[in-house]
DNA sequence: CGGCTTTGACCTGCGC
DNA sequence: GCGCAGGTCAAAGCCG
């Protein structure tokens, strides 16, 4: 296991098309801008902001190669419905996923373990059930590296960290994550890359069912407080759907999500999707199961 | 006082 | 079956 930054090559994907910097090389932070990993994005209810561009990092030599092309600075990573293949890939990101598409079971997990964990006696077990002959199932997972100075970075939601794990092999531990929504039970993980602790590696499972909270308490002046001197200060550096962009300098990239159908997005059941960006049908087939659509 | 982080312990899954 | 490593829980403490 020590390819733990690389939760699974054979799941790797990266943009075909061009990312979009920020108007200058020297803005300390970027957005995505291609239509199409912004509509991925969006299909996963993400505002993604990165505070600083991030270098294209290879995962495998065949990615690293097409990402030389890449004017970009952030890469996606499909995990969902990797195949834990090499599975060493301790990346533990994929090894143990099956995916075998997003059951509403999943956000039932979370209740169902606490039962059973902690020490607890095990005092209901019927509550455990599901766990007889029943393999953990997972969201949808999708993760991106960021070469950024700050481990969490702002995508527009509330995170309660609950855990935070020595990796194998990383001198960083991870952390992880999980939606301040009581309903929402999207979670994420961030860690740093051991081989280059500039790039963060966030990890995203599940849809969240709801806006974003509009501004994160205190995310952006964090960030902020990280950047280099030499960087312009992110002083309008968040955007959220309905937000006012700044009239001069407009960021030429911002990660818009378009206006989610909140109200038949409820969060007790498995989000109906309404398929918003039917044109991508390619890359989104790729990362969202077709019955999540 | 409420919300969040920290942290040690426990549980689960997987490879050998 | 065993051991390892990832993932989660929950009590305690911190902070605004």
């Amino acid at each position: 296991m020590d390819d733990t930054e690389n939760p699974d090559p054979g799941a790797k994907f990266t943009s075909e098309s061009s990312w979009t910097l920020g108007p200058d090389s020297d803005r300390a932070n970027c957005f995505f801008s291609n239509h199409r990993e912004n509509s991925i994005l969006s299909e996963f209810g993400w505002n993604l902001q990165s505070d600083e561009p991030a270098r294209f990092m290879d995962l495998d030599p065949v990615a690293a190669e097409e990402g030389s092309d890449l004017a970009g600075n952030i890469e996606i990573q499909r995990l969902q419905g990797a195949s834990p293949a090499g599975s060493g890939g301790g990346g533990a990101d994929v090894s143990t996923s099956n995916y075998p598409s997003v059951s509403s079971s999943s956000s039932e997990d979370q209740p169902d373990k606490s039962t059973g964990s902690g020490g607890k006696p095990p005092e209901i077990p019927s509550t455990k059930v599901k766990q007889k002959g029943q393999k953990r199932i997972r969201q949808p997972r999708f993760a991106f590296m960021t070469k950024s100075e700050v481990d969490h970075l702002e995508d527009g939601y509330r995170w309660r960290k609950y855990g935070q794990k020595a990796v194998k092999n990383s001198p960083f531990p991870r952390s992880y994550y999980r939606c301040t929504n009581s309903k929402c039970t999207v979670k994420k993980r961030v860690e740093r890359s051991s081989e280059d602790p500039a790039i963060v590696i966030t990890t995203y499972e599940g849809q969240h069912c709801h806006h974003t909270v509009g501004f994160p308490r205190g995310g952006i002046i964090s960030h902020e407080a990280t950047f280099a001197s030499h960087m312009t200060p992110p002083t309008s550096q968040f955007y959220y759907p309905g937000m006012q962009l700044p009239r001069e300098n407009p960021p030429s990239t911002v990660v818009q999500s378009p206006p989610l159908p909140v109200g038949a997005r409820e969060c007790n059941t498995v989000p109906t999707r309404t398929p918003q960006l039917p044109t991508d049908e390619g890359l989104l087939g790729d990362i969202v199961p077709p019955g999540m659509r």
